[in-house]
This record gives C-alpha cells, structure tokens and sequence, in this order.
DNA sequence: ACACGATAACTTGCATACTAGTCAACATAT
DNA sequence: ATATGTTGACTAGTATGCAAGTTATCGTGT
C-alpha cells in the first residue's frame, strides 16, 4: 500500500510528497504539527520549490493546511471534512459494485476469491496488519472487477482521510470478524449479480466506521478542528 | 459560472488559474494547443513561478498535459477520461439525489421551483446560454437540498472535462425541451421521496451525452487522444 | 535533390534570493 | 505587576537564473 499513484518518473517533489503522504496518513506526523517548507527542505537536500509543489498537492488532499505567511500544518482532523471524504468515498464505490454486480469482468473473480481466503487467515491468526493490507486490496479488486480500476484512486484519496485517523483505534478480532463477514456477502452478491444487496451490503460495511470515529472524535479531541 | 471554488484570496497563481481555466472549459484555447510557462508569465506580468503552480493545479484536472522538457499542451479530449469524469461525476450526483430525497433541505425547495420555471422561459426563448447557466445552478441546488454543497465541487471538476467537449456541440431547442422535462421529473421525484426514481431520471439524464460525445468524436477527431 | 548530423532555440525542473506579512518575545512605561 | 509598543525571527509568495533534456532548424555531404 504505497503513496497514491506510485509515479514511474520520480522528481524531486515526488519523493518529498510520497515520503510526507506516509508520515502524516500513518499518523507519524500528529494533527497540527507545524511543517515549515524551510526545514523540509533541509532535511531533504533539495531547495524550497519542490517541497513547495508537494505541499500544495499535500493540502489539495486536505492532509496539509497552508497558511500564507504563517505557517504549513499537517491538517487537524474535521468531523465536515471526513464525512465529505465518506460520502465521496461511499458514492463511488456504490456505484463500483453495482455496476460490477450488473457487468463484472470474471477474470478478477479469481484474486478477489483468493484475497477473501487470506482474509479468513489473517483473521484467525489475528494479523491486524495483515487484514488491513487485504482490505486495502480487496477495495481495489472491486474496482477492478467492474472494470473501474482508476476509481480506487479516488477512493484511496478519500480513505487517506480517514485511515490516518482510524490509526488510533484499534481494530479487534470480532471487528475483523464483521468486516471479513461483510466482504463475503458483498462477493456473493456481487456474484450473484444482486446490485441492490451488494449496495445495502456496501453502505453497511461503509457506516461501521461511524462510532469509531465518533469515539475518537470524544478520546482525540485535540486533534480535531470542529 | 466562474472558476472552481472562485477564491476570496487572490494570488497570482490563481489569477493565471481562473483565466486559463476560463478559457480551456470555454474551448478558447483548442484541446493541443502548446502553451509554454514562460509565455503565459509574460502575458500576465507574472514570474514563472505562480504561473508554475497554476499549470500544476490544471494538470490536476486534466485540463493541461505537462510533458517535462518538451512543451505543456492543452489536454486533448480523451474517450477514456471523459468516461472516468463521467463515471466520477453520475456516482456522486446519483448519492446527492438518493440522499435528497431521502431528506432533503425543504429551504431549497423554492429556489428549485424558481429554477425550473425560468428553465421554461429559457427555452421558450431558445436562449441556450441562459438555459446551461440555469442547467449549472440547477444541479448545484440539488446538492444544496442535499445538504451537501461540498458535492458539487466535485461534480464541477468533473463536468469541466465534460463541458468543454460539449461546447462543440450545438443545442437545440427539442434537446433543450428533453433536458428540461428531465429537471421536471427529476424534482417530482425528489419531492415525492422516491429514491429509485430520481435515480433511474438521473441516470437516464446524464446519459443523454453520450450520442452527442460519440458524434463530436467523429467530427472533431482532431481533437482526441484516443 | 535528399539524407544526415550538428547546433541553436526552445522546454520544464530545480536552486537561490528577495518581499511582504504574521507572530512572539522582550523591553519599556504606567 | 501589568499592559503596551517595538523589534526581530519566522512564514509563504514571488522573482530570477541555471541545469538537463527535447525539438526543430540549418548546413553539410553524398
């Protein structure tokens, strides 16, 4: 699961964006913290100007907050902003699987079968990270079986938004338990060519981040702006 | 209809961008056309720096395709990005509506009415400018009674690609009688709370580009990528 | 006349320097 | 001691110059 887009040309502004993306969405980088382009830049070699373009690209992705001629801070969480970030998130990838229900691409079936078995693993051997990852891929796979495989990245810049924030909750083995059950239900109906239950499926298994994030919301308030 | 976001602070860097924009989605500037940094800085009196920035924020949107040291051209239509825009855009607007009439913002109501009765005027003038004018402001409303203004930013992204493609198509009276009707449903839906019809209306109704997409295609080919 | 190679004129990416504005600390006055 | 004004250390936005790479033009050779 690396920074969005994986760019094959790399500059200089690339490397700072992706290692930066990663610090602040695995939450290495804390809410408010105060990034100057000066000290970026140092620590980097490189002069103010791609650090510059890779804080823009940072704050266009609301993970950035420029503040002209007072400072760059990594972006508070916003109860407004993540539930924007959800409901593009969760418009897109309705649409995904319900168009996937009605005209799937089968050869995806495979991977997404496979990626469901390693769920039931990493499940049992309680491999949180391990679940995350399949997850991340899973999402993906759904993408690519109703041949929408440029979708997931507006879905990865939506869920950037809220993963770094859902890095503070913990995610137990029964959690995983409902998420891996919600995954198999979506791939029956989606095998099943069912886009009404596979949409009901989705917004369920979207909404189940609410009280998490309401909690975090009342253990984090720091880190929140509204 | 101005700019994405139409900034309260105006850097030079959105000057350029405003400007350029303005003339990209109004097709003043033809889908190829080389446009180099170091011109546009003149032209507006500007270093090449902000003019930097905005060229980075119009890639973005895929309005510029930057080719490092060769030149920056004005992004030729592409087949496959107009259909990813218009995938991005139906998967928002349709959540917007099905989340209208689910609850919607009833203060909005008038104003929509209000709209969909100059609509009427507008075509019975044959005034088509007035009526994609009404047309834009009509969908921006739908978000409104959403609650869910934020959307449309999204959906005007998205329609940008789509908007300067269909400034080469004439709009005549009977497609302007057909797009209106569909507004006419479309808020009988709403009110009535009927999701799965304001759906269907809106599915139906954005996808009437697609012949008009096809054919513009055919005459303009010039213009496309792929 | 035509093919080919060198060169000059472009392009964007990056580095450095300067400007205008904000904020915090400190000194001064009450 | 507290309130206030001034100064200095920061910030991001902008300007300019250089470097690396591509393209097109022009000249040369056949």
């Amino acid at each position: 699961m690396v920074a969005l887009g994986s760019l094959e040309r790399s500059t200089s502004s690339d490397i700072v964006f992706d290692k930066l993306f990663g610090q602040i969405t695995r939450l290495e980088l804390l809410p408010g913290t105060k990034i100057s382009e000066t000290d970026v830049a140092k620590t980097f070699g490189f002069s103010r100007q791609p650090v510059r373009e890779a804080f823009s690209r940072l704050a266009n992705l609301n993970l950035l907050l420029v503040r002209p001629q007072r400072a760059t801070v990594v972006r508070p969480f916003s109860r407004k902003l993540i539930a924007h970030a959800r409901f593009v998130r969760a418009a897109v990838e309705l649409e995904v699987v319900r168009s996937a229900a009605l005209d799937r691409d089968r050869s995806v079936d495979a991977a997404l079968k496979a990626n469901l078995r390693e769920q039931a693993q990493a499940v049992s051997a309680e491999d949180v990270s391990r679940f995350h990852e399949l997850d991340y891929d899973f999402h993906k796979l759904l993408c690519a079986s109703a041949k929408q495989e440029f979708a997931f990245e507006i879905i990865a810049e939506n869920k950037a938004q809220v993963d770094r924030l859902c890095m503070l909750a913990l995610t137990s083995k029964e959690a995983m338990v409902v998420l891996y059950e919600d995954h198999q239900k979506l791939l029956e109906a989606l095998f099943g060519s069912d886009a009404a239950s596979a949409d009901e499926v989705l917004r369920v298994h979207l909404d189940r981040l609410t009280p998490t994030i309401d909690a975090i919301y009342t253990t984090h308030n720091a880190y929140f702006d509204d």
